[in-house]
DNA sequence: GTAGGGTTAG
């Protein structure tokens, strides 16, 4: 079922990519729901299943953009207006669920005896053989081995599973057996068990229903393989088998995980109308979960509004999810005119709600309201739970405020809830003072290390310098079966070039292959069950913490040799793993050539690279070399590509891109990349005439940038126009670095405006800005020295770069 | 079959 995939590139897609087995490509585009808006009138709509003419004219279109969203004539806009009644009728103050209870009393007993006393397969054995003369159908066993995974005990559902499986001989019985393990494994995420029960029941012959296959495509969604969805989702007509609207919802939902473009969503939501499946609230909210979680927060604005607009009845998730988009794009006050028009809709803000507001104020750097909100989550009586804490927990953290991170934690646990994976490694994050004695209570406590903790610890201690350390945790975690993911690969590669990192980086993580081979005959039972062998007395992890103070006093003499070129080694093994590069490992390498002093090396390892993706490599590496005329066209197709990439994804690409190449003198090169980064609105608002705003730039983006803006206030002064009476650079407190205080930016535009005599000064009142009147700025552009020192040359020089520069200042000088 | 949290680049 697995596709193999592509070993490719920057446009994979940056979520979801711990997940990697799966070739997912990365399809963010930018999509508009705007005009012409749609009838908001019932009266002028065609009723539901009355538009044959529309449905006809989509038949025509088989990838219906979203021009038949916006279009009052198709017959998706036909359709979403005559089904109004129908979404209302449906959710009006209804409960989610109006499911008869359908297991036995017995059941419910028998989950107590199984939870309390099936310890192991043994006694988990002898409690099901005492009940099995009372448990009744597979009604009783769906629900047990439902509650199981609801307690996320995937090993005792499995158990519960084949003792019913066992006992069944009924072909539907099993079917529905089956379709409630897929479910309860994919709430799990454990995909790979939700295959190999679906494929069993296949070739058993009880697994050719829709349940199952919607099950399937669910598992799959869940754990972000939209395509394996897809896949299974389009196999169905091939098995006799008619989608209903949980498969499509399943579906749909698989696409907002994934990060399938909408585009691609709204396809699917077409395929319903002309299969005849009638949409309900949940596919609309999954529709705008795709918007929100592709961070395309204007798209989700106007599906919402359009809801809004045809009087459908939203619910607490529509209000969440749109909340959420907002909150992710950093538009905290539309968030909030949103939560204040609910308690009118009759919907009120939950924990949810809240929990997410007080996320997107931390995230914004507004901890004031964060902390408001949360209090005023307390006030109004709402129950806290884990998630709301973290959230604070983690906002404190970020800012470094452990103190009262920990506070937050204790107060948490004051209210009876206890600390799991996601506090601990809030706490750890910055690898504070503390950090041994979290990481003994976090054992204690029972929890295991994941994939996202151990690469938390990889990063920070990458950061610090600490390499070795950091791969003796990479041999650790996947030594714990733990399958390290593109994060975990792209913080090693972002510590290259900080210190001298060995080949074993790239042994060491040969061994995470191990793991990754399954026999795909071994049953279930058996790949569930099999528990790894944890050692509590050799704790490795603690050891690390040990080793940290030893190898931060030696760290001196670890500033030695760089071995950029490991990373061809390091870019192999995740190959070997499918584990698929994406924009930030991109970055990161351009990082850590940056940091490299050896032209040679960085030009050798890009050229190396294009083996594996040629252009993005390609772009790199022609750039460096300054070969600008012949890449310039590949570039800019590798630029609209990041252009789809959410804001801080392009900013990092562009900064690292640009850093890189002024590191090694390739000036104009820089200047280029700049300028079509600011071009195409990269850094939001980098300059006006009177401002040039840096703070969102690496410090070569910003020295490159400094002197494009000069050249422009120059080409006003020279045009005969008068400059602003101040003019202002800022670059910013440093509060984009992850160093506090660490104004490395600051200083880098400070010692360029002083090489080139240029008359700023630092504000008195904000070290993060300098200052100069328009008059004397426009002075010294009249100088006649000015221009020389504006203008930026190679260090390398090609002579086939003459024409594309000539055009490129001429690009420039207008803007 | 739908909503919120912890990991890289910023």
């Amino acid at each position: 079922m697995a596709s193999t995939p592509p070993h490719c590139s920057i446009t994979a897609n940056k979520r979801n990519q711990n997940h990697q087995k799966r070739c997912r490509r990365w399809t963010n585009h930018n999509v508009s729901l705007a005009k012409p808006p749609l009838p908001s009138s019932p009266h002028n709509a065609p009723k539901p299943g009355a538009s044959t003419a529309a449905t006809t004219n989509a038949q025509n279109q088989p990838f219906p953009s979203l021009a038949t969203l916006q279009s009052q004539k198709s017959q998706l806009a036909a359709d979403f207006s005559g089904r109004r009644r129908f979404v209302s009728k449906l959710h009006i103050g209804r409960p989610k669920s109006t499911l008869s209870i359908r297991h036995t009393l017995v059941a419910e007993e028998a989950l107590q005896h199984v939870v309390l006393y099936g310890k192991d397969d043994q006694t988990l054995e002898n409690v099901l053989l005492n009940f099995e003369s009372r448990l009744c159908s597979s009604d009783d066993y769906t629900f047990l081995l439902r509650k199981l995974g609801d307690r996320g005990d995937s090993s005792k559902a499995i158990r519960c599973f084949e003792f019913a499986m066992r006992r069944e001989k009924r072909k539907n019985e099993q079917g529905k057996l089956a379709s409630a393990m897929i479910s309860t494994l994919g709430r799990l995420g454990k995909v790979e068990l939700a295959e190999a029960v679906f494929e069993t029941a296949l070739r058993e012959g009880y697994g050719n229903t829709v349940y199952t296959f919607s099950a399937l495509i669910s598992a799959y969604g869940k754990s972000g393989y939209w395509n394996d969805a897809f896949k299974v989702f389009y196999s169905m007509e091939a098995y006799g088998l008619k989608p209903n609207l949980v498969s499509y919802n399943a579906v749909i939902d698989a696409c907002a995980i994934g990060g399938v473009e909408f585009k691609k969503a709204v396809e699917i939501f077409d395929e319903m109308f002309k299969n005849g499946v009638q949409p309900d609230l949940i596919t609309f909210n999954s529709l705008l979960s795709v918007c929100s979680r592709g961070g395309q927060w204007e798209a989700a604005r106007n599906l919402f509004t359009e809801l809004i607009n045809r009087g459908i009845d939203l619910d607490i998730f529509t209000y969440n999810t749109i909340v959420d988009a907002f909150c992710k794009a950093g538009q905290m006050d539309a968030a909030l005119e949103i939560i204040s028009e609910m308690p009118g809709k009759n919907v009120l803000p939950n924990v949810v709600t809240y929990s997410t507001m007080v996320r997107g104020y931390g995230k914004a750097g507004r901890l004031d309201e964060a902390l408001n909100l949360f209090n005023k989550m307390k006030f109004l009586g709402l129950s806290l739970d884990l998630i709301s804490y973290n959230t604070l927990v983690s906002a404190f953290a970020m800012l470094g405020r452990f103190e009262e991170a920990w506070d937050v934690c204790k107060e948490m646990e004051n209210s009876g809830i206890r600390k799991d994976v996601a506090t601990y490694n809030a706490l750890l994050g910055g690898l504070y003072e503390e950090a041994m004695e979290i990481f003994r209570e976090f054992e204690k406590a029972g929890l295991k290390a994941d994939v996202v903790l151990y690469t938390a610890l990889i990063d920070t201690m990458c950061k610090n310098g600490l390499v070795e350390s950091a791969v003796t945790l990479l041999d650790e975690m996947t030594k714990e079966g733990i399958r390290p993911n593109v994060v975990t690969y792209n913080s090693i590669i972002d510590a290259f070039g900080l210190s001298a990192i060995t080949q074993h980086v790239v042994d060491d993580a040969g061994e995470a292959s191990e793991f990754q081979v399954k026999s795909s005959s071994s049953s279930v039972v058996q790949e569930a069950t099999e528990s790894r062998v944890t050692d509590r007395e050799d704790d490795r992890i603690i050891k690390i913490f040990g080793k940290l103070a030893a190898e931060k006093a030696s760290q001196e003499n670890n500033c030695g040799r760089q071995e950029l070129l490991c990373i061809l080694g390091v870019f192999q093994k995740m190959r070997e793993l499918e584990i698929k590069p994406n924009v930030v490992t991109f970055s990161s390498i351009l990082n850590a050539c940056s940091r490299c002093d050896s032209f040679e090396d960085a030009s050798i390892l890009l050229e190396e690279l294009q083996l594996f993706d040629n252009q993005v490599y390609g772009v790199a590496h022609g750039l460096l070399m300054g070969y600008r005329e012949n890449v310039w066209v590949q570039a800019q197709s590798l630029f609209d590509e990041v252009k789809l990439m959410d804001f801080s994804t392009a900013s990092a690409f562009y900064n690292a891109l640009t850093d890189m190449l002024w590191h090694y003198g390739q000036k104009r090169g820089a200047l280029l990349v700049v300028l079509e980064g600011k071009r195409r609105q990269v850094w939001e608002n980098v300059w006006s005439d009177s401002c040039l705003d840096l703070h969102l730039m690496s410090s070569g983006a910003a020295r490159a940038m400094v002197h494009a803006w000069l050249l422009n206030i120059r080409s006003i002064v020279f045009d005969g126009h008068k400059l602003p009476k101040l003019l202002s650079i800022l670059t910013g407190w440093g509060k984009h670095s992850k160093v506090v205080g660490h104004s490395a930016l600051r200083r880098a535009v400070e010692a360029l405006l002083t090489s080139m005599g240029a008359p700023f000064q630092l504000a008195r009142c904000n070290l993060g800005r300098f200052i100069s009147r328009g008059s004397v700025v426009a002075a010294w552009l009249r100088e006649s020295g000015t221009l020389k020192v504006l203008v930026l040359h190679d260090d390398r020089t090609h002579p086939e770069n003459v024409r594309v520069d000539q055009v490129s200042n001429l690009q420039m000088l207008p803007l």
